[in-house]
DNA sequence: AATGAATGAGTATTCATTCAT
DNA sequence: GATGAATGAATACTCATTCAT
């Protein structure tokens, strides 16, 4: 019911919310046009004070077009959600290739995490609010960053590179909350003199997590082998 | 302007939104009827879709008393963040009474935290929800909460119970970020066969989460005293 | 689905929509006040082209103090039927009172509608529309009539006043349709030479249908005994 | 300004909406197959709910290709009308070929309107819909059609087979009205055990039907030449 | 201290019609 | 002849807030 039609990621391509055809390419930019402008719309004013007539102006396209493109504002929302989750994701792996060891690649992981975090604040702002206008497409959200994680995370157990008595979904998604609000506090609050929001993670900041990451992930002279779990 | 008059947390007691005058035992009993309708209300249907209709029928009081104790919606759910806030605390420093040592504390106050979160839910939809309608209220509930972590962590580090080179700051985020993400999923997301929300957390995430924090937060033979900070 | 509600005629007096409380007489006054621009503007514009706002304003009240009154524009539309329904039997049978035989009360019921029919344009033009808005009402509409013209034919046919070999409801249901498009035609379509409506029947025309009816009612000699029947 | 464009009855045959020219063969078949569909459209969905949209696409058409044959929604209903009309009157005459008599004929007439009503519901719902739509097609469909039965009275008066004193027009309306109302209540509301409408009239009801138009037309003994009249 | 009738600004969505291709 | 992407005016309905009682 509140998935609006499925939640299929477009594996085939957008389609015409009307006539259900594949759009031209026309119509193909038309859409880009009104998810970017959706992008800033709900990232500055939030699900509820956004409305379709501002992301409309804001794409300088007519209001009664937006219809041939998504079903309803929740859908466009949902489409928004889904597109920002794949870019996010894209720019953590980018930015994990080519790390020499697997803790270097989940530390690279982090550093595109916050990248795009400060780049796209909607992201932030867009999934928080997501719980209350879409629960299921925010779980999705979630879950396939997590994902990523915990299969990095077995990978290191396995390779010995990781403490093997930590649980991987757990950590993996302690790892999420803290990425989650190590942005919000110190890329998405905080202001430089000017007032401008900072391009990437105070260094300090950086450090402390990166040694708390460290110390939580390193394998335990004393922990022989995964016995806790379960 | 977000903030309906002043933040100040309610410290001479509360008053009458119209007169000002500071309540009688009556007044008093209603204001605290509809805080609690409030609580159910917005946890049930968020901000936007709570309204002030519902509040004041799930308190059995009358639409147009509702503006005799709250300026506005704002107000009330601006109010209600503040007592859940005050409430968690109270809820985690109990726990953390007569813990054996620092990090005994610290695992003890994460216990509370839990507790809470699995009985109020509201809590949780509630500060989600409350980024886009009011953010000074929300920075002050996280703030207020990290700030128990930092101080806390700062004494462990200067008894050497913990890693002295790790940033108390940065750390007490981080713990912050963990408890509300792994709450979120593994308390409210979490059904048991019969649909119904657990009460507490799986001892399997919690002992991971328990090894996640001790292992972040251990003292490091190495490492001999912060010398990294920034 | 179609019925807002239930088909009820009031029979407690009508509520408040939107607490489910009974009126209290301002709110009486109100609700009878919509009622008379709904009538109006229905029976200018018809169902589709009339608006709330538009009823609202010809009732000099408030927009969202229609909802106060009635859930939407298709229950104030039934509302309207019901009401005007209830008015044409009241006028047909205050016609028919002191009527001195079966037939010139049958008369008299007849000019009962026409002469509401000349007066409430409304009902005839309201009720056609209620075909497509909500079928339910208006065959209650019609039902409501024709049940009454049915039950005078019987006691006729019994008394030996009207030819036993009609068959009731065919007739009662023939009685109605001749009414109706007489009633079109000849009150509804007609202006004088000034362009008015006439407030009564041509009568030409009203004897034409006199001599009509008593032609197809009166006993016919040749006809023994209703054998016809089903 | 309601008849869009003049209500002449394609005398020459239709022409293209936009060039004025006369349609070619290929042409021909478009538009017949956008009447067929706006039938079917507009019986299901009445006036107002059916859509451009959905009667092109039930023709398998594109949307733009409407309006080459038509100038708008309203244009397509009125051709529609007057096509049914049309139609209906053909059945209609059909049915009193051959008749033995002028009552004979009477009863035949009748019984194609029935026919054509079952087979086409489209006619009953179209039409009481013009009322708002298009008052004046509505109206000519109404005339053209108790026309026929006027003349056919009259004829009958004069060979003495109908009563003379009668008056035709009044009769033919109310003949017109009897058949519209018996056709709506026993042929469109009506449903057999598997929910589907009756093909024709019941039995019963035909017969107390045409009961009710002897008894109605039969010249009366004792009247001697309509000398009631005006 | 309490009430609830009244208000109207605000928003999502539909659809007949145009026009460039 | 045919198409369908684009348009924007129009409308039902919601709800926080006011105020007379």
């Amino acid at each position: 019911m509140s998935l609006s039609g499925e939640l299929v990621d477009d594996a085939q391509g957008p389609v015409s919310s009307a006539t259900g055809r594949p759009l031209t390419k026309r119509g193909e930019a038309t859409r880009r046009r009104l998810l970017e402008a959706a992008e800033l719309v709900f990232a500055e004013q939030g699900y509820h004070e956004a409305s379709i007539v501002k992301i409309t102006e804001r794409a300088g396209i007519g209001l009664g077009t937006f219809y041939l493109y998504f079903d309803s504002k929740q859908a466009i929302f949902e489409a928004l959600v889904l597109d920002l989750n794949r870019r996010v994701r894209h720019s953590m792996s980018e930015s994990m290739e080519g790390a020499s060891s697997r803790l270097e690649a989940e530390r690279a992981g982090f550093a595109g995490f916050f990248r795009f975090t400060a780049e796209h604040p909607a992201l932030y702002r867009v999934v928080r609010e997501a719980e209350f206008v879409s629960p299921e497409v925010l779980r999705l959200h979630y879950t396939r960053i997590v994902e990523g994680y915990e299969a990095g995370l077995r990978a290191a157990q396995a390779a010995g590179d990781v403490d093997r008595a930590l649980d991987p979904q757990t950590t993996a998604w302690a790892l999420m909350g803290m990425g989650e609000l190590i942005g919000m506090r110190f890329l998405l609050w905080e202001r430089d003199a000017d007032g401008r929001p900072p391009s990437q993670l105070d260094p300090v900041v950086f450090a402390g997590m990166t040694r708390f990451i460290d110390n939580a992930l390193a394998p335990r002279p004393g922990a022989t082998h995964g016995e806790e779990q379960a």
